[in-house]
DNA sequence: AATTTATGTCAGTCATATTGACATATATGC
DNA sequence: GCATATATGTCAATATGACTGACATAAATT
């Protein structure tokens, strides 16, 4: 096994490809989502609060069990972080017109504010890459990760969502 | 704002984009880590146990800074999840040779299975993604996340490791 | 009127991370 | 050889974000 990367172990190649994938998606998750904690930290937030914004401000007036089956957590995890940001006016509630059970949910000002801030690091890093890997590789990135992604929730991010 | 999708505001549709690659990277690591997250539980072990027994397993030999390093962590949070995995024998520690203060981790026996078996779910996934996207969508792949990630962690991920 | 649904809340637990302080053994520089 | 730096470990307290289970209320549905 002298000769790992002149090509005759095409199974060794391929397991070397799928570890290097690994430690890229991880890698990457990591560091795409270092400057926005350190973000929320200034407001005692963490990254819980960050997908609640993100979601909220992405479906506004989405209620609250449709947020929780985006986010695929208890409502009682939910609950505390949603909470907060009820009550330091991130987020604004109103009830539901066809069903006044519903909390329908909306981000106010301050919360798109920041969102904004929060959303610029990463878009900033995103065009990062772009720039320099090219369109054809965003294409390239943009189909291999819908193919990881469940069916399920791959209609959340492709589809054009109509919500509240 | 009528005309969302037709190309008239190129600065709203690099919003889209960026929106899209977010929500991607967030679902395809949520989905990416569901079955890993899954058989360690059965182990009574968290996603923690898991990063330390695939960075072992990818350098062998590693030191416990050089590991702290990679992950980033404190070395009171690595300590008690590593005194797990040695207790039960999934990693086991020699005494560094050079430098008789280090503990040289490696996989055991039962340690390699537990990675396989790890690695095996995100192998399937990937190989899966690889097929349905081809070939250059994986370079795109590659160099989209590439880009993305901090210089300092880049070399980590590309650069063939000698360590130990 | 009975049941289901949307949401909330109380209480307890767990995993993973943090900071700060201190301890020990070994290596290294003067 | 002594002083200092390094590699590692450990005790203690705390925070975040998740969980399960149980129970409550209001509104919608059948």
């Amino acid at each position: 096994m002298t000769d790992i990367n002149s090509g005759f172990n095409p199974l060794f190649l391929r397991e070397e490809d799928i570890r290097q994938g690994i430690e890229l998606l991880y890698f990457a998750y990591r560091d795409f989502t270092a400057e926005p904690d350190a973000i929320l930290s200034e407001y005692g937030f963490g990254r819980a609060h960050h997908r609640v914004i993100y979601f909220v401000g992405r479906n506004p007036g989405i209620n609250v069990s449709e947020l929780l089956a985006i986010l695929k957590i208890t409502k009682q995890s939910l609950s505390r972080v949603l909470g907060q940001l009820v009550r330091e006016s991130f987020i604004e509630q109103r009830e539901g017109t066809r069903d006044r059970r519903q909390r329908l949910l909306e981000l106010t000002k301050k919360g798109v504010e920041l969102e904004r801030r929060l959303s610029e690091s990463q878009r900033q890093r995103f065009a990062d890459a772009y720039r320099d890997a090219g369109a054809e590789s965003v294409q390239g990135f943009r189909d291999v990760l819908t193919n990881m992604i469940s069916k399920e929730d791959r209609d959340r991010v492709l589809g054009p969502r109509k919500i509240g």
